[in-house]
DNA sequence: AATCATATTCAAAGCGCTTTGGACTGATTG
DNA sequence: CAATCAGTCCAAAGCGCTTTGAATATGATT
């Protein structure tokens, strides 16, 4: 059932029952009344494409998802951030549109999605320090929303964001005040902005406390359990082991547990350790009480601000550039305690 | 950059190049050179609504996210089951299309996604038993195929699926072959036909080794970490514990890990545990040795091939149905061992 | 009664592409 | 030499919608 036939069906014309759906003021309401029953009759939906091709909108928001061999856009929470934007293209009916493209070819996939007019916006995901899909998008006079941001880009461009560097300079504090004096850093990728912000912050938080930094107590790497259990295994078998670890994800903080009790040691009583926690709809950090003392921001809610911003920004680009900081939460769970007494 | 620019341009009509670009014969060689050449440099790349709306193909799948806040369809599964049919799509040089959609809306969405012709085809996440949306697809004439399949529902549908009766069958004589008797199930939810099949598996070897069944030993649920972690405890706390877990999934049996070394036992040793693994990108079972045993499938592969299928059932529908039954491996690794001496 | 404003409706153009049905070459054939 | 044919190319229709500009009907006003 297209406009046309619904049109004849009516004994209307294609124009005002167009206009009838789209509420428009100048048909009437006893017209408007018929046409919308009858539209709902017949589960008329009006076509996408042509409705598209007419507008000059596409209705619909882009994700690229790089798939390399080197970084794993593919994770948990990406999945999370992709469920909240979701949710909030749905209620403004936006389609969203993922491309899973070759990590070589993710400029010509930007390229492509503004050429083939596909879609009216996009979002992008895990920026690197120094990003040049920011200056890229810019060129492309494409409306874009960056979830983190890049600190070698300038400053104008619409992002929103959480406070890594006061999450982790306040986790590092609260280890501090615990009495921790050997705090291992278990880092994401340093390539990604949000790693060296953390890292910043850790640095920090070690540096006004007067602690030396030890290279050897920090690791960056893609967020795996592997990886989280891997190199809290080495790290405890050095001289001097650190008593607390702070690390980037909940699945890597798993793999650290799973290290801390392989050696003995019981997480929480002698070996405390704080995690980032994304607030994962499948990795729910206990119910009550937490398991791990964890900073903690909502990716989901994140994207579904996200995509809201992003559509604020469609509908008017004058308001650009719009920006947002989350402030993490610090919250106490079972996994940190005072530091052991040292020998 | 569009057509008729492109055209003018080049001083020819429309329809040549056109048909230059999408190798048609009549056009000569050389004035397809000149054609590509110019369309290279220009960037240009056809309309896809445009394109769509002449074709009357959306060059587009769509896949449907019930947002529930019973079941959580946005997990790690997904995302590796997603990212693998997006390489396919890509290939293909299809869209994917996600849609967020509140539970009780997902019949409507799919009337909506067909009648706006937003996309050729539809992949079904999670079916259950008893799934009407076999029968709604049927009718809407979207061409479908299903991840997993639907017990109760006729056979003449398009699936891919996982031998889940199987992996659990040979798993569980896989334990019972090392002298378990009292082997626990958590499994995932019970109304997801992949949970109905794993537990007939499982009791299929239960009792062809002339074991009982033990209702007390079985549990079903959304397979979080948390699930497994509580059900694995309060089962070693019974007067006759599981000396063996057959577990659902990765993330489930890493709680059931924690409770077993929560109290005091060691998993591999004291305690057995077989998991399902799905390969997630971010959960590696271990690098060489796996942590733990396994029966193996990936579902990123899973989804490459869906995807591959559903564009070989638009693109010739007389081939259906299309169905793929996967086996899944058992790997050893060190989560089980002989069952202790009892006592 | 004539005029004008207002409310309602419509025909047709246009969005950017594909595709149908020629039209125009120059070469080949009987 | 006319007829045929293969090889190239093009004008125009059509996909399903929105939107412009105009037409018509209805009251209200003078």
């Amino acid at each position: 059932m297209n406009l046309k036939e619904l049109a004849e069906n009516l004994g209307l014309s294609q124009t005002t029952v167009s206009r009838a759906l789209n509420g428009y003021p100048e048909v009437s309401e006893a017209t408007r009344r018929r046409v919308v029953e009858a539209a709902e009759q017949h589960n008329y939906r009006p076509n996408t494409r042509a409705k598209g091709l007419a507008t000059g909108r596409a209705m619909a928001i882009g994700h690229v998802i790089p798939k390399s061999t080197k970084h794993e856009m593919v994770n948990p929470v990406f999945g999370d951030f992709i469920a909240g934007a979701g949710e909030a293209y749905a209620r403004a009916s936006y389609d969203m549109v993922l491309s899973v493209v070759d990590d070589a070819q993710e400029a010509q996939a930007y390229r492509d999605l503004k050429a083939r007019g596909t879609i009216d916006g996009i979002i992008i995901h895990g920026p690197r320090t120094n990003d040049d899909r920011i200056a890229l998008l810019k060129s492309l006079g494409l409306p874009f929303l960056v979830h983190g941001r890049a600190t070698a880009a300038p400053e104008d461009y619409s992002w929103i964001d959480v406070n890594n560097r006061q999450a982790f300079l306040r986790a590092t504090q609260f280890l501090i005040d615990l009495g921790h004096r050997d705090i291992a850093l278990i880092n994401g990728l340093e390539d990604m902005d949000f790693a060296t912000r953390r890292r910043d912050g850790y640095i920090d938080a070690i540096c006004q406390a007067g602690l030396a930094e030890r290279p050897e107590l920090m690791r960056s790497d893609e967020m795996t359990e592997s990886y989280g259990h891997r190199s809290a295994r080495e790290m405890l078998g050095l001289d001097a082991p650190p008593t607390a670890f702070l690390v980037s994800s909940m699945i890597a903080a798993m793999g650290v547990r799973r290290a801390i009790e392989e050696t003995g040691k019981t997480m929480g009583r002698d070996i405390s350790v704080v995690t980032y926690d994304d607030e994962l709809s499948y990795f729910q950090n206990g119910a009550d009480v937490p398991i791990f003392t964890a900073t903690r921001s909502s990716v989901r809610e994140a994207g579904r601000r996200a995509a809201d911003m992003l559509l604020e920004l469609i509908a008017s680009p004058a308001s650009a550039p719009l920006q947002h900081l989350l402030e993490a939460q610090l919250v106490v769970g079972l996994s940190t305690g005072p530091a052991p007494q040292r020998t």
